[in-house]
DNA sequence: CAAGACTCTG
DNA sequence: CAGAGTCTTG
């Protein structure tokens, strides 16, 4: 039996509005601790990977952990018959062959429900390591969006390239060659001292950039700092590792100790990159090399848009913060990245993480937890 | 010659929007008490019947009975020219040949118009004979539009079933089956307590689902009761008929006596059907059998939308009445209730009344007429 | 030809 | 914020 009420039907249908063009079917791992899917795209160059903890629901029941086959194509028509103010409520026997969804108008006494088919998946076996990232940028999802549907007008690949000038998304098409550099905003350490520390956007706890300062060990979201695990298996396991070896983001500037409430933001954040640790390079599960690319372009383009909404105790007019190790210099498809994007729906800020030849992560989080986007990048030249 | 003028465009250019898909070419049939317009779709399975009452119009003349053969889709072009608040003026020959249409900016001295050529068309006898429903539901129309338009999306047909339960839409498709309940709202009773009682929603006068009380004999509207006639002389004909014998709905609540100016609104809805009184089977004029279908389903869902304006004075936040003699369970095509729907712009609140084994009635009334649609139910198996 | 996505309007 | 219409893609 299993049985997940949520206050919202918007997340849901959000959710699937995301990811409904990248994959047609995936199996919703669900157990005691919340509901996991994890799936490759249609052409097996990026990987989705969402996670609903089960504390986000209203109610939240998993006798067994049970993965329900779920056609994205037929749950996005259910959930187009729910408005995003319902009341879900989604259920599953232990045949797992139905998934029965409630829907609960918020203002009226009416009760709605649909019977969709289940069906078996094969679990391709998504192995994704923990990657510590040697480059990381937070900034609003609507920018991001922005700027690759910008770009994707243009041409079809983007280089993003983080450095100590900031992070520069440079494409070149027929009509012109673009590239937009987004230097890191005044305060937007401050903004984002916390967000991703424990999964969901708080603002307070310490901030990522402080260096082995003794706040670490009694905070129970440590885990979550530095590297982004995909199964909460390896997350743990990972954890409890070093204290200040567990390889988190140093930001490019010398923010350290007391950051405890809120890291001051300062003003030389581009410079001293100097305590950066390397870790391990990234190895990823999954390896479907791309094209050529890594071009370097000379125009300028981009403008940010704004959205206001979502859930997120990070300002909706959060700036952009840039934390890296490392000089990163990668090509990617713009198709899946404005893909990736449509997921602005479902917060106000997006994090892109990059290593050199190895996928980037792009994740969005939100209160009940995340999405994240795997893509590897083009290689060679175009 | 023949000259109506209408104080708002909107009105015509919103009908037109509702039939234009459903039929191509129709008469307008004009006289001293309106205009009326019947026709069938194009397939000849669906019936719509449309009424503007003289009174209505700012200005009306007929000298003589016309009918003033229209293409629809050549006025609904014409009307696009019209804004919304504009005051309409139609004209027409003896010859009818010709329809001239005027259109007055409603702040500014613009005048437009337009001629637009008539045609002959054959007037396919479409004797809608007066009937008796067993069962009628009012609710909002922009509910009843989710409703269909969520189904359709799933499956292609619906079965519409009323029952001491309330109202209830199943639909099974291939993603998914669905089942839409909706039980009497609490108040809706009295919020509908005259609503089509002399075809237009006025608030007053006695509740439609008293029994055999002597309130009665006494209101003049107490025609329009419990059929749904559709030529006026069929009307006044039965109207005159016995008091209490000439088959008003019975509400599956007993809400009897008194309800003079505003019926209770009694939780007990939903019990007892003692006293309801079966009239005899309704005979249709048009019959256009459809397929099989009848089947029942499994899940539940469902939806409200709130729309608010329209020409009613029935509260847009209207609930759900059901009025019922007996069990009624039929089955339609989705695509035509899709169609019908689109009159919701027309007004707030809509009525579907239906016999078993007898074409389904939906009906959007407002101020200066209403619109009819009329849908044989598909029969046989899926 | 149909379905889905996106844009614009009410 | 929702619905309708248009355009694009499969």
């Amino acid at each position: 039996m299993f049985e997940a009420k949520l206050q919202e039907a918007a997340l849901l249908k959000r959710l699937l509005d995301s990811i409904k063009e990248l994959v047609t079917d995936a199996n919703f791992e669900c157990n005691e601790e919340g509901i996991n899917l994890q799936a490759m795209d249609n052409s097996h160059v990026a990987l989705v990977a969402v996670k609903l903890d089960a504390e986000g629901f209203k109610k939240y029941r998993c006798d067994r952990p049970i993965p329900l086959g779920v056609n994205l194509t037929s749950l996005t028509k259910v959930l187009k018959c729910a408005k995003d103010d319902d009341i879900i409520t989604i259920k599953a026997n232990d045949d797992a062959d139905i998934l029965n969804l409630i829907y609960e108008a918020r203002h009226s006494d009416r009760i709605a429900e649909y019977d969709m088919k289940l069906m078996d998946i094969d679990v391709e076996n998504l192995s994704i390591p923990e990657t510590e990232y040697d480059a990381r940028v937070t900034m609003p999802s609507s920018e991001f969006t922005r700027i690759v549907r910008d770009l994707s007008v243009l041409g079809e690949s983007v280089k993003i390239e983080v450095s100590k000038e900031g992070v520069r998304f440079s494409s070149e098409g027929e009509a012109a060659n673009a590239n937009i550099l987004l230097k890191q905003t005044e305060g937007a350490r401050r903004k984002y001292a916390n967000y991703g520390k424990d999964g969901n956007e708080s603002k307070k706890e310490e901030d990522d950039d402080d260096d082995d300062v003794e706040e670490g060990s009694s905070k129970k979201n440590k885990k979550s700092k530095v590297k982004r695990e995909d199964k909460d298996v390896d997350m743990d396991a990972e954890e409890e590792n070093g204290g200040d070896d567990d390889g988190e983001f140093k930001a490019d500037s010398d923010n350290d100790g007391e950051d405890e409430v809120e890291a001051k933001d300062e003003e030389d954040e581009e410079e001293s990159s100097s305590k950066k640790r390397k870790k391990a390079p990234a190895k990823v599960g999954f390896s479907t090399p791309q094209h050529v690319l890594f071009t370097s372009f000379p125009l300028q383009n981009g403008k940010p848009t704004k959205k206001a909404k979502k859930a997120d105790d990070v300002p909706s007019d959060g700036g952009v913060m840039i934390e890296m190790n490392q000089h990163v210099a990668l090509t990617f498809s713009l198709k899946y990245l404005v893909n990736f994007s449509k997921s602005s729906a479902l917060s106000d800020t997006v994090q892109v993480m990059m290593s050199n030849e190895v996928p980037l992560l792009v994740s969005y989080r939100f209160g009940q937890g995340d999405i994240r986007y795997y893509l590897a990048p083009k290689i060679g030249e175009e």
